[in-house]
DNA sequence: AAAAGCGGTGCAAAAAATGCACCATTAAAG
DNA sequence: CTTTAATGGTGCATTTTTTGCACCGCTTTT
């Protein structure tokens, strides 16, 4: 929208730094460029920019000033695609930010299911850590977040919570799978493999590692749940992970055994929003058959 | 702001029902108003204006994009009142939309308090009844709103709420006066004045007396209290009004005596602004005052 | 000392918005 | 039924705004 093209060329100018690289950025002018924000920032009455020798940087009114313009554009694209629902068949694009878990059966699933209701909508699944989704959120960039205990640092508006045990990965053969549930104890003291310390399953781990006999003595550490699903298979260790990421019929020579909720207490999986957004028609709709499907996987 | 200026065409089109009018009323040619207009729905790719034979009107494509423009202009004087907060000294303007009871004394102590501690603060109030208010706060003509016994017609984030016992007002020598608490069915054997239809006052006796065992028979209905006020002091009669707006001290000739809570319940005054909206910080600020203030005149 | 960036400016060219005269259509007025 | 006075829409010349180019003064880097 052309109305708005002053504040992309100010976000440009803040993304690289410089206003000289920006006009590269965009094909314009740096005179041209420079201008642009010279007439905005006496029309709103206050430097945006702070001029450094080596280029230019958003002050503090420039930073509320871009958060209103993110804001403002998002709330664009809702319209829009409000205005879209209006003229029959629903159109718009999802993106949805979410823990690594949800990845491999859950959202595929249920993304196709939604396709096949609305051909005209599509989708960008981004694959967050919990700070990373939170903060797609509070910078527009993600519509919608299913993150496995989140950190909460912005405001984010819980649309549904689940609860979910932490459960042990392990090949058939395993001796640990006899039992119907498995002490952590147990796990630790065989060879394990876990998360990378910004996922939430390894935040719980520590926690209950902390508070227990055993400590954490992985054998490996990785931040894709992938790699550590297929190492369970070369040495007979175990991996961790919440039951929504498995698949929960044919697992293959895997199996997956529920720790002990005395050991981990159940985390909770959630979906959420920015609070105070409103969503395109096509996300919250999204987002509602989201939180049905999921109560589903409700485990607790 | 320059970007948002199609946008007050498209509002005043709108207001005026016809694209020359709206030329005439913004100085302009109708030829560029009516050129800017179909450039826009060009861009936007739906028509937001049905061509009538006697003008135009917004469709709901229209009407949503409207909602969408007065959010963005009020978000955009959000952003600059919370600059002008950055470099020291607060400026703004607050509007509140109020009852009748607010008008004497509450509101004007409150404002002047706090222009007090900040001169830079301007303020509009204005009457409105309870309907009135919150369409105000839905247009985003009203930063905040404080309703006797609000109706609720869309989405109002109430900031304070606090009960408030309609009084009976009289003469300090009307027989009534003796009492401390007067019974409805009392008032309503004495001639007596009651608030119009739309007032939250008038709501409640209605329910009370048809409740009761006395029928409303007023020797006058007015919208305005100050009016019923008067006339109580020329023919010796009752009137009923909240004790916000009574003033506490010194009442001249005038008394008041809170009905009896077994014939009418305490109604609660709301302090409220629409749901979801950040307001300007003065607002903001100002509504917290009354928050507090409001604290002390709590009474049930 | 030279070179390479940077933001900023004067001026002419290009692009966009505007005003004017006018058209087709239609609802009200005579 | 004709006339009149509205309405939205269009072609074209004019005005206003925006842009590109060449350049300045400054600072940091080489």
């Amino acid at each position: 929208m052309k109305h708005l093209q002053t504040f992309r060329f100010i976000e440009a100018v803040s993304r690289a730094g410089s206003i000289r690289k920006a006009a590269d950025d965009m094909n314009i002018t740096a005179s041209a460029l420079n201008r642009r924000i010279q007439r905005f920032e006496e029309e709103f009455g206050v430097e945006i920019f702070e001029r450094l020798p080596r280029g230019v940087r958003l002050n503090p009114a420039g930073e509320l000033l871009m958060q209103h313009f993110l804001m403002q554009e998002s709330d664009l694209r809702r319209v829009r695609s409000q205005v879209a629902d209006l003229s029959g068949e629903r159109r718009g694009h999802v993106t949805v930010a979410c823990s690594q878990a949800l990845i491999p059966y859950f959202l595929p699933a249920r993304t196709a299911a939604y396709r096949r209701d609305h051909p005209g909508v599509t989708f960008s699944v981004q694959v967050r850590d919990r700070e990373d989704a939170e903060r797609d959120l509070a910078e527009f960039k993600s519509d919608l977040a299913l993150v496995f205990e989140p950190v909460h640092m912005v405001d984010l508006e819980v649309l549904m919570r689940i609860p979910q045990v932490i459960h042990a990965i392990m090949r058939r053969d395993h001796p640990l799978a006899v039992k119907p549930e498995v002490r952590l104890r147990d796990c630790l003291d065989q060879p394990h493999v876990i998360p990378s310390r910004r996922y939430g399953v390894r935040a719980m781990l520590d926690d209950a590692a902390a508070r227990g006999s055993r400590p954490l003595r992985p054998i490996a550490t990785s931040d894709s749940f992938e790699f550590m699903r297929h190492y369970v298979l070369h040495e007979n260790a175990i991996a961790f992970q919440i039951p929504i990421g498995l698949n929960m019929g044919d697992c293959g020579q895997l199996t997956s055994r529920p720790l002990a909720l005395r050991d981990v207490a159940a985390g909770s999986l959630v979906l959420c929003q920015l609070r105070g957004r409103t969503l395109p028609v096509a996300s919250a709709r999204f987002g509602l058959a989201l939180s049905t499907a999921l109560e589903q996987f409700s485990d607790a």
